[in-house]
DNA sequence: AAGACGGTCAACCGCGTTTTT
DNA sequence: AAAAAACGCGGTTGACCGTCT
């Protein structure tokens, strides 16, 4: 039945109406948040809209250099386990991690493999930071350090 | 000046997992 | 306990915008 409505894009007016709706019936049960709200979108893309952009206490912007190391460093212990990076870099989404990832380093994987094609390991792991950011030594001096500190970033301090 | 190109980001899709009925 | 509904994840696409030729 859910006609599935609308797609592309959100209006300022469709924001409005959601983060209404959400306000008023909490963040779940997704395709009644829709059918209330009168939007003429599907749960799912409701959903995606406020965990994307309009959730409270969201960073936008440019990932920080701190953010992009913890990106390289995460990703090189845990793979696209994005959400699970994502939880780590409060105010930031796993999209936005996904796409920062994609964005600037395939384009280094592409590099590196050009440039020493005797790399037969198949899988690359971390990946240096574009311009600003740290060089590959201090990256994996940290990976190395937090070795042990492994699965938890949970509560705490990997943040200021 | 304008078209081509590349980077970025928001949003969609498919599918596996979890929750609800 | 099982079926249905909802959720969440990761991959992918496409529109937009700035830069280059």
């Amino acid at each position: 039945m859910a006609a599935v409505g609308r797609k592309g894009p959100w209006t300022e007016e469709e924001d409005a109406r959601l983060v209404f709706s959400v306000r008023l019936f909490g963040e779940r049960r997704w395709d009644n948040v829709a059918k209330v709200s009168g939007l003429n979108r599907s749960g799912k893309s409701c959903r995606l809209r406020w965990v994307n952009y309009l959730h409270p206490g969201l960073k936008h912007g440019r990932l920080t250099p701190h953010e992009q190391h913890l990106v390289v460093q995460l990703h090189a212990k845990w793979g696209n386990r994005w959400s699970k990076i994502a939880r780590c870099l409060p105010g930031r989404t796993d999209n936005e991690i996904k796409n920062y990832w994609r964005t600037h380093t395939r384009k280094k994987a592409e590099e590196l493999r050009m440039s020493s094609p005797s790399s037969s390991n198949s899988e690359v792991v971390g990946l240096v930071v574009d311009g600003d950011g740290y060089s590959m030594d201090q990256i994996w001096d940290e990976i190395s350090a937090s070795e042990n500190s492994d699965e938890k970033c949970s509560e705490s301090v990997l943040w200021e």
